[in-house]
DNA sequence: CGTGCAATTGAGTTGAGTCAAGGCTAGTGG
DNA sequence: CCACTAGCCTTGACTCAACTCAATTGCACG
């Protein structure tokens, strides 16, 4: 939980060692819990804090007058957004829980004095920009040149590949609540459509995505079909393959079925 | 010039009085040039500096095993790029020149120096990525969810609203040299398809887009069909319409047509 | 034991792509 | 000064990947 965030402060070299014991209490007292399918932020909110996701899922989408709706990015366990809270820039699109999310909240004001002076928070907020960057032009490079398999595809290996950085990955399956239409406003395709690429995936045995888990049978060939190529997931990520702890909660989850959103981290 | 990024830095309020002169000595010293359709930047490149475009105008792009280009975002003048300069990040797409290019080179080792302690720099690549990545995320809903003519609608619209931005628009025309397969490679449609729809568009009398010159006849209706709503890039720049002297140098240009490029600062 | 959302499957439609052939313009070299 | 060449632009005829519409099934929850 905390420790997602710790592990990046150190990643950009901005912990002092004195630092790391006031922040690690300034962190747990900011613990803030929302439901499935709430909206966090609408277009104008001005964000107060910087928020780092502990468990579960979220997205960002924007909305056409029509009422389509697309689906921006992902946003996973150790993943930090309302970045611009420490701009005092508002919102332009919608930040979502998908499942249960539980999220620790950082203070603008607070962020600079946990830092060491000179490096800093500073790096590690661009850091976290330029993974985020990243990431949406090869949204755009997928949307835009890709077809609808390998879309998906891609799409799949990218969150496959989030959630192993974080440990979230047991050898090829993961946690992975999202409905077929989820992933069609994802990939901008109809959520019918999205159903037959997924059958015939499934039919070819390639992968499996059913009741909120991905199991990629055949990763050489999903990322062939989706070129994946993970290296612009590694600019700001490092694995560190985790506990034995998140493996049993995994196998639990992965029974019961229920409440899988909370149970994520 | 070297003033839009002075009124980049003050708007992030990094700049103090005395460090100003000293910025602007340095910055004349470091000017380069590209011919046109010149790759700045390859896949794998570390940049030695942070850039700011002067004159001139370029393009992000990435290629698929399969040969086919997706540009990710232009670069006009008063763009920063290349700021994973100051992270250490290699690039993971291509950065070309389209027209002669003008740019400053601003040393990662010197960034610091030139801010007020506190408040620097930092804040102002920040706020530059901020914008980026506005911006990206506006082209994954554009590519997602939009039709063709909706598409190219909507990107006229950003590319007209940001050259406006730094003055570069009279009226309600821009030089905007960009052959009509850059356009389709930059909203993921054929160059026949993007073709017919700008002899729509034309037909329909809503703008025309020759010879380097996009002039948009009915701004209302342009954007209405490409649902383009601005705000998003306001949140880091301010519009100040600019000299007369760009004024003049954009009708010459207009006339004469010749190395278009250059002259656009 | 409905009720409602998600997943699945089939049949017919269409927006954008493909293929192909000219026309226009600018720059080159004789 | 004028052919020649190479891109880019333009247009027409045909194709197809993904969409739409529609109906059915399968769960999960109250």
């Amino acid at each position: 939980m905390v420790d997602h965030f710790i592990r990046k402060l150190r990643q950009g070299g901005a912990l002092g060692a004195a630092a790391e014991l006031s922040l690690r209490k300034s962190l747990d007292r900011r613990v803030r819990l929302f439901g499935a399918r709430e909206d966090l932020f609408r277009p104008g909110d001005r964000p107060e804090t910087v928020c780092l996701i502990t468990a579960g899922i979220a997205c960002r989408y924007r909305l056409l007058p029509s009422g389509q709706r697309q689906i921006t990015g992902f946003l996973l366990p150790g993943d930090l957004f309302a970045l611009r809270a420490s701009l005092d820039m508002p919102f332009d699109h919608y930040l979502a829980s998908i499942t249960m999310l539980e999220m620790l909240q950082l203070d603008r004001s607070q962020l600079p004095s946990f830092c060491e002076p000179g490096s800093g928070i500073g790096e590690v907020l661009r850091r976290a920009m330029a993974l985020q960057l990243a990431i949406s032009r090869e949204w755009v490079l997928n949307l835009g040149q890709r077809n609808a398999m390998e879309r998906i595809a891609h799409l799949f290996c990218e969150l496959f590949r989030r959630l192993q950085a974080v440990g979230l990955a047991i050898e090829n399956r993961c946690l992975l609540p999202l409905t077929q239409i989820d992933v069609a406003d994802a990939v901008a395709l109809t959520p019918v459509h999205v159903n037959r690429m997924l059958m015939s995936m499934t039919r070819s045995g390639w992968l499996t995505f059913q009741r909120s888990v991905l199991e990629i049978h055949d990763m050489r060939r999903v990322a062939e079909v989706g070129s994946f190529d993970a290296s612009y997931l590694d600019a700001a990520t490092t694995p560190e393959p985790d506990t034995a702890q998140l493996k049993a909660l995994f196998y639990r989850s992965g029974e019961t079925e229920a409440d899988l959103g909370i149970q994520y981290s």
